[in-house]
DNA sequence: GTGGGACATCTTGCATGCAAGCAGGTACGC
DNA sequence: GCGTACCTGCTTGCATGCAAGATGTCCCAC
């Protein structure tokens, strides 16, 4: 049905508003990938290349390799001739996106702290992340919180210097993404707890005792299950 | 890599053998993911869609879907209109996946004994993967090996009932497949020590002990630290 | 020797055309 | 009513053509 041609008589595509990707191909992965995550487009869903090629005013191609990308995240399963079908969440997949970001966390402290002192850098880059959430705290904004949230945490990850876990940590990020989006559990009163949380991973980074970040995570990880 | 297109349905996934590659897309990306974790295409080296279409005799188009898979698998990276250039392994790359691979596989072994004993097909899948290395080592086959280790690490991850962690633990598997090739360091003295441990391992799943088989597994990666 | 522009040649990005697999509906024979 | 063949419209897989960016080179002015 919609060949490009309509999107000769339909103006530009749609704008997606954030960020303006020069390649055809970017445009399609993040929106189909922000369409799943957002739960726009539900776990089971069967989804076409031409349906979303011709939202955005771009042939199959590009589309084609999003999805081909999506797939690789397991975000899409493809089915060949068929069509492209949205991941369903699995009903453990809370616990299991959570496990693994502890493993990962851990190990990553485990690492960063194996030399002693962490880089004064690093410090920095928390007290940075928990001033974010100071504030998005004070003011109140949940959307700030989390965003400040997966800085602090990633943090650790990124200053491990393990390039493979950070990978996998932002594969995580992407699927926690979706779990809050869908659970929608996130209340004011958690942001407190997890702020101090926070703090205490913090000091423990500071004192150079990967262990008690570990407990600490633990607690963290086990408290906010599935809410942050 | 099993075939992403296949929806598997209940843990544990099916094992996938050595398949013959049906589509062009399919077979580009295992012929090309095999010789970068072979080696024969070294890291830092470049390469073009039509070089690798040429000799599989297809044209660009499926090389091009390969190209981002293992561009979304970080053994390869994308430059716009240059060509892919494969991933070179950093100094840090042995060390890095021994780490995700430990983080993970313990994480498996504490989920998968949370709740007590493990399934029996759990436990027999672990003696079957030791009766392959015993075998090996009295063959003195390195390769098969080689194939019955990852199949046992495999068997707890897979068990634990984790997607997620089975899907990294595959993507670590092809990177420390890649540090096999390169390194060419696995002498069979290792293997019968190697063998004892994974022994061990197994009789810490059995015992329902995950902090046992944490720290059992911790010694056997920095004792083969490179090697296997 | 040195800087710079034109050009040839490499590469990919994307649109498109065609073939073929898959599914749902329908008419037909019984 | 019921099974079967077929038809029609969907989907993707892949080859191909064209446009355009990146790079190297050659030549010429100075």
């Amino acid at each position: 049905m919609p060949d490009s041609r309509i999107s000769a008589s339909s103006p530009p595509p749609p704008r997606t508003g954030t960020h303006a990707p020069a390649h055809a191909a970017e445009r399609a992965y993040h929106y189909t990938k922000e369409r799943i995550l957002r739960g726009d487009l539900a776990g089971g869903e069967l989804v076409s290349e031409g349906q979303i090629g011709g939202m955005l005013g771009v042939s199959r191609t590009p589309v084609h390799e999003a999805f081909l990308r999506l797939d690789a995240e397991h975000l899409l399963t493809l089915s060949s001739r068929k069509g492209a079908v949205v991941a369903p969440m699995s009903p453990q997949e809370s616990r299991d996106v959570l496990e693994m970001r502890e493993a990962i966390e851990s190990a990553s402290a485990r690492r960063l702290l194996a030399r002693g002192r962490p880089p004064k850098e690093a410090l920095a880059a928390l007290r940075f992340a928990l001033d974010h959430q100071r504030d998005a705290v004070a003011a109140d904004d949940i959307d700030a919180f989390v965003e400040a949230d997966d800085e602090f945490h990633s943090v650790v990850v990124r200053w491990s210097g393990n390039t493979l876990a950070a990978h996998f940590f932002a594969a995580i990020r992407d699927r926690q993404q979706r779990l809050r989006y869908q659970l929608l559990s996130i209340r004011s009163e958690h942001l407190t707890a997890a702020l101090e949380d926070h703090r205490e991973l913090a000091e423990r980074v500071a004192a150079a005792d990967p262990e008690g970040y570990a407990a600490v995570l633990h607690q963290h990880v086990a408290r906010h299950q599935g809410g942050l």
